[in-house]
DNA sequence: GCCTGCAATTAGGCGCGCCTAATCGCTTAG
DNA sequence: CTAAGCGATTAGGCGCGCCTAATTGCAGGC
């Protein structure tokens, strides 16, 4: 739980509530979705990004956007043809489900031994109807962890995130050794490729060749390398060695 | 999972698709209530008892049992004015969901340390969203056990759940020596009680007094009998020592 | 055997999130 | 400075689960 009360699910149970209900799965999919895309400068994200992040039509996030700027408390600040923006209360809603997300994935990984490359699933459904209590007990079951497996910052309760010192494989500069930062959750396939070439969150690894096409890594003690066309390197993240 | 395929949440995504979509939370919650009010002996259950189970207008009940019944695979045999039985895979998903339930009751007690009288609203909005991985990675970690934490036996894989041999404390007829069989999850401050005064799942009790009004009971090494009114009293089951 | 009472059903409507088609309006190229 | 092009919005519609109100039909009392 991040920041103020959490309502969950409460569906619209009476015709007569005039009351609009935001506490759904899908708008906490829309939060999340501005919260990426914006990124961590926070710019204003376009109805398409959104529509195409989401596999949503474009006239439906116009609609949820203005229900979502129109609220009591708006989750966003949006203004016509100029994109969108978390408000204060979206932005702690994005936060928390982030903080759901990773610590399910965590637990997963670690508590129920999930393969690495099946916990993003299980948790992007999840993720949405955990109770505070689930949050914390599983937060005080892995001992407050501050990454999950993929290595991404969990967000603390205070919604607190530190930004992040990594880059894209794809725009290393310089052969030489550095280490895994971390992984994307979004290719499965890939993700579990990585892993079995032990490119995994804080493994060093070694950039034998750059070439405007392909990025070439050997990891830890592994004899061959890995050869990663320039959209999969995007997926992973390393930093200079520690 | 329990017997055929387990196809999850499945929302509609086009408005061309004609197939009837009976893959939601709201067809669960009918399924399980089918399941529970037409008892062992699987008797016809009534719309107005569905409608106020679920909390929900008779028409609505009407409206989905209509559906139910006309699925591709029915959930259910419906005839009108006649009540409703669960189809075989209506019953299928229905002990699905259950086993799921049960499972989750019992992971929440046993693994994150909840208090017993939480444990069974968590589960009932996870029982929805988990998948056949988490279902069984939970089952393995905690030794596939046969009964959740209030003493209720856990429908196996096959769908297989042997009759009860317990009675309500309501309608014991004599005083003397029993063991707890189980506790009803559906008054958490009774739940809290009944724990505080060691009245659980295998604890040897002591019946004391019975009256038409109210039962006494006292459990295991407790100084202070318990006093039940009837309708409370229906809580707790009970059976012979063993 | 009829009639009344109540359970159950039908009819019609609502908000939700989504869709398509039509329109609008920024922005940039000529 | 205008016009095209495309991103964005509006308009209208759908299926879902739910509602209320009106109607139907079963069953028990007389």
């Amino acid at each position: 739980m991040i920041g103020e009360s959490n309502h969950h699910i409460i569906r619209q149970v009476m015709g007569s509530n005039r009351h609009v209900n935001t506490n759904t799965e899908s708008v906490d999919n829309y939060l999340k979705a501005i919260l990426v895309l914006s990124g961590p400068d926070e710019r204003a994200v376009a109805s398409t990004a959104l529509a195409q992040r989401l596999g949503v039509a474009p006239a439906s996030v116009t609609n949820m956007l203005q229900k979502l700027a129109a609220a009591a408390k708006p989750y966003v600040e949006y203004e016509k043809h100029r994109g969108v923006r978390l408000a204060p209360e979206g932005k702690r809603r994005a936060l928390e489900i982030l903080r759901h997300h990773r610590l399910i994935e965590t637990f997963l990984y670690e508590i129920l031994d999930y393969p690495i490359e099946e916990v993003h699933e299980e948790a992007e459904r999840l993720e949405h109807f955990i109770s505070e209590r689930f949050e914390e007990r599983i937060a005080a079951k892995l001992g407050h962890p501050k990454f999950d497996p993929h290595g991404h910052c969990i967000p603390a309760m205070d919604g607190k995130m530190p930004r992040q010192a990594s880059i894209p494989l794809s725009s290393v500069d310089r052969d030489g050794r550095f280490v895994v930062d971390s992984v994307s959750d979004q290719n499965s396939a890939l993700l579990k490729r990585l892993q079995a070439s032990g490119v995994a969150p804080g493994a060093p690894v070694q950039v034998v060749r750059r070439s405007p096409g392909e990025f070439a890594l050997r990891a830890g003690g592994s004899t061959r390398a890995l050869i990663l066309p320039r959209d999969l390197a995007d997926a992973v993240r390393i930093r200079s060695g520690d």
